[in-house]
DNA sequence: GCTAGGAATGTAACCGGTTACAGCTGCGAC
DNA sequence: GTCGCAGCTGTAACCGGTTACATTCCTAGC
């Protein structure tokens, strides 16, 4: 490893100029600047990140929580690496890298409930690596926890998770005009008892998911009807049951928008088992657009998100807060309509 | 943030003390280690990491290599969250962490060919980051940029290529003897012509599922024809055309045994295209056991890999050589012949 | 009683940068 | 001629730990 003090060296300068090349090269005057930047190529020099960490108290790294406890069914991210590919694509370009944080489960072990391995433990890691920021992956219900690292002071970023502080904001969807999407296009097919399999409560893109399919209903005109929304969890087999007990209504809908593709599927499989036929007997949205929606039979028709685009949205506002400390604005990604086979569009 | 030396301070002793406490414990006294310890406690004290790695010349950090180019059909790693989840538990048991290393694209922007972004920029972000150990996921056909890696001297551990070196070693699935035991079961449902569709040429795990293949028919007692090994490339495209050309066969197969799971599904489509039933007419399996392989219709019979055990053996193999300077030893996961409805065995 | 040797601790030199501050130079203005 | 100032560079004090070496103290052995 060459360090700035042997490029100094061969340089006939200081330390100090070298390490103002690298960082504010305009204080140096053009032959100096050329100079160094010559010798620093030619012995392939380039400053030690520990170093520069500790003396900057900065790191070039951000942190990445997502603590996910596996043993919960569901506890895949639907597009982890899509997103994980965005992040990191939009960080490198800026130089940053992406710290996995690493928790023991100890806590959770100790307290079944907490989702979040130990809160407290993640934010004194932040310190001590000098991170330079957060990205939040909301793993279920930790939405508490996370003010708990949005007052640390560090930039954050919360995914889907309604975040809000001096140096915290979040990405989400515009989960609400998606959905509402999607019921338009069914009731622009004719359907006219249109039902909702909703999110977990608690959780906001499931919320606004819901909001946005009675915005639907409203837009085309139909009556809300309670009786017409059941809750789910987003995982398939909340779909499932929640398809079945529509279906034993005496005046089942004709359509259903499930609120994940999981559940969607799930419906899927219980109007099969019913006997009836999709899209001919009933119609099928879902949201996500995760891998296996273009897979199943028939193919679920879905209301998509721009998955690479949440990865390089948190990225570009966490490092608008690192760099420029603006004040942070949520960002509402544009969804999309995929139409395949489930809602019965002719295509 | 509390330093040492506050802790010293408050203790009565030096810094150095302080840092023993934390490194080589055995050598303070008993009552010394308990004073600190306590203080330590009581102010929330943990040595700084930046300042640790800097002078350790080490940091407590593994960085993982997936420079995947998105731009490629298929780029996703089929069980990457497991992966990660398997590595972050297990590294974090010893107090590591996983750093996302991020390159710039510039390299793959200006040579197409070249898959993996840099690999000296790579190297020579080890060095300044003072990582620890390397993870090395297959990207595809990086295969000798990886040696770059492991002639850096730093250990690394890859996943599904071999690896070598003195600190070097690999981890990867026992893909021959998955792909002979999925060939002999086909063999005992009653199958005698029995194709297969491989992976790319020049993967290792695609031409250990090849081998077992040949092994499986040996073991069964049915002769090889090398007109039932049709070449794919692991994406599902391939294995739909190559169970076409199967198809178009005068003695086509009764059965066929995919290298992944994708271009099993592939086959599936292809059978389908045809007017075939699967498994009616056709046995179909597959290998890798992704979330999608239950959810086809059929649901296809599959040679499971271990994944979170790819993680975790990962991370074992790399914090041995790391702490223990132990000799590296290649590790051959188990798989596991999940037999569901496409390969025509009753359940 | 004296010494050898081991255990416990302190001292200070690192690790490799960043940056406040000071010093030097050269130029235009008076 | 000199004063002021801007631009460039060097000096040295950090950042917060780790660790080789020195020092002190205590005990066992003679």
């Amino acid at each position: 490893m060459v360090t700035a003090r042997e490029v100094a060296q061969l340089c006939g300068v200081s330390v100090a100029t070298v390490s103002r090349v690298f960082n504010r090269p305009a204080t140096v005057s053009a032959t100096t600047r050329e100079r160094v930047e010559r010798v620093a190529r030619e012995l392939d020099f380039s400053p030690n990140e520990s170093a520069r960490a500790l003396s900057r108290q900065q790191s070039a790294m951000v942190g990445l929580v997502w603590d996910t406890d596996h043993r919960r069914p569901g506890w895949r991210h639907p597009f982890l690496q899509d997103l994980l590919l965005g992040l990191k694509s939009a960080l490198s370009s800026h130089g940053y890298h992406l710290l996995l944080l690493a928790t023991s489960d100890d806590a959770r072990d100790r307290h079944p409930g907490v989702s979040l391995a130990d809160p407290i433990a993640y934010v004194g890691m932040t310190r001590r690596h000098h991170l330079a920021g957060l990205v939040l992956i909301d793993s279920g219900t930790d939405a508490e926890a996370f003010t708990a690292f949005a007052q640390s002071g560090l930039p954050c970023v919360a995914l889907d998770v309604a975040l809000a502080g001096p140096r915290a904001t979040y990405v989400t969807s515009d989960n609400a005009e998606g959905a509402a999407e999607a019921v338009r296009h069914l009731a622009a097919l004719g359907h006219r008892r249109i039902a909702t399999i909703t999110g977990p409560r608690g959780n906001a893109p499931a919320a606004a998911r819901t909001e946005g399919y009675r915005r639907g209903l409203a837009d085309a005109g139909l009556p809300a009807r309670e009786d017409l929304v059941i809750s789910g969890d987003f995982y398939r087999e909340s779909g499932f049951v929640g398809m079945r007990r529509l279906l034993a209504r005496k005046d089942p809908p004709t359509a259903v928008f499930a609120a994940s593709d999981e559940m969607a599927i799930g419906a899927l499989l219980a109007a099969r088992a019913a006997g009836l036929r999709v899209p001919a007997d009933l119609a099928v949205v879902g949201f996500d657009d995760i891998e296996v929606a273009s897979l199943v039979d028939p193919a679920l028709t879905t209301v998509a998100q721009d998955k690479p685009g949440f990865g390089t949205a948190a990225a570009g506002a966490l490092l608008a807060m690192i760099e420029n400390a603006t004040a942070p604005q949520p960002v509402h990604l544009p969804t999309k309509l995929v139409v395949r086979d489930s809602c019965g569009a002719k295509r």
